[in-house]
DNA sequence: GTGATGAGTCAGCAC
DNA sequence: GTGCTGACTCATCAC
């Protein structure tokens, strides 16, 4: 959860003056609030210091809340750019299809013309509804 | 520059104790650093005043910044979000473009094994070129 | 000096 | 209490 930050900008200091107990702030984000209050009471702490720990605890979990957004907002940037590459990608084969499917159109098109020719050169009379190609 | 932030919750008070000098926000980013050093002379101010005025300039800069880099973050997931809608909806019209060759194919397809029907029909040899339709 | 950005802090909302 | 996010501050980098 970075605290390399904290501890090289010393930003954190303001709030934790000196550490005032000997709890890591590993230990501090992790421990449940029911152990974490027996833990203040076994020490014996003031009311004042108790209430400076749980504001401690509450900014270490901001902290990790702020990665998590930070992250959160890169993977859904990238996401879109995935989805993006891909239909660019799902377009370029829709184009390769209908290049082809025109070439298709257009050969079998000569084809019919063709045959349409080779009946009006040996005077073969054509039914009308075989006549137009649509 | 949005500075109610600021004033709602007092953030900027660590920075700038008192307000020192009778210069607003706007004012202090607003000004060349020429008129700035100016004014600061002109208002004999001691050396530690001035360097304070400074930092708060500076400060003041940062928050822009600060927003630009958001705006900016913003309007780059809503491009990446309409550049996404607009290929969906070419990659629709490229489908239906399809749909509609091939429905051509196949009716070009079938007009051309009538002709061929009706020529066997008729006992009309149809030279083996024209046969195939690939 | 200026501008941009990652990390951290805080306010304030929603659950 | 917890988690998230906008706004802000600061450190740091590039120019």
């Amino acid at each position: 959860m970075a605290s390399e930050h904290s501890k090289k900008s010393g930003k954190l200091a303001p709030l934790s003056p000196p550490p005032i107990q000997d709890i890591s702030d590993d230990e501090l984000v992790t421990i449940s609030v029911r152990d974490l209050n027996r833990q203040l009471k076994l020490r014996g702490l003031s009311r004042e210091e108790i209430v400076r720990m749980k504001q401690r605890r509450r900014t270490l979990k901001n902290r990790g809340y702020a990665a998590s957004c930070r992250i959160k907002r890169i993977e859904q940037k990238d996401e879109l750019e995935t989805v993006k590459t891909h239909e660019w990608k799902s377009m370029e084969d829709l184009q390769d299809e209908v290049s082809k499917m025109k070439t298709e159109v257009r050969e079998i098109g000569d084809r019919y013309e063709a045959l349409k020719r080779f009946a009006a050169l040996n005077k073969i009379p054509i039914p009308p509804e075989l006549e137009q190609i649509t």
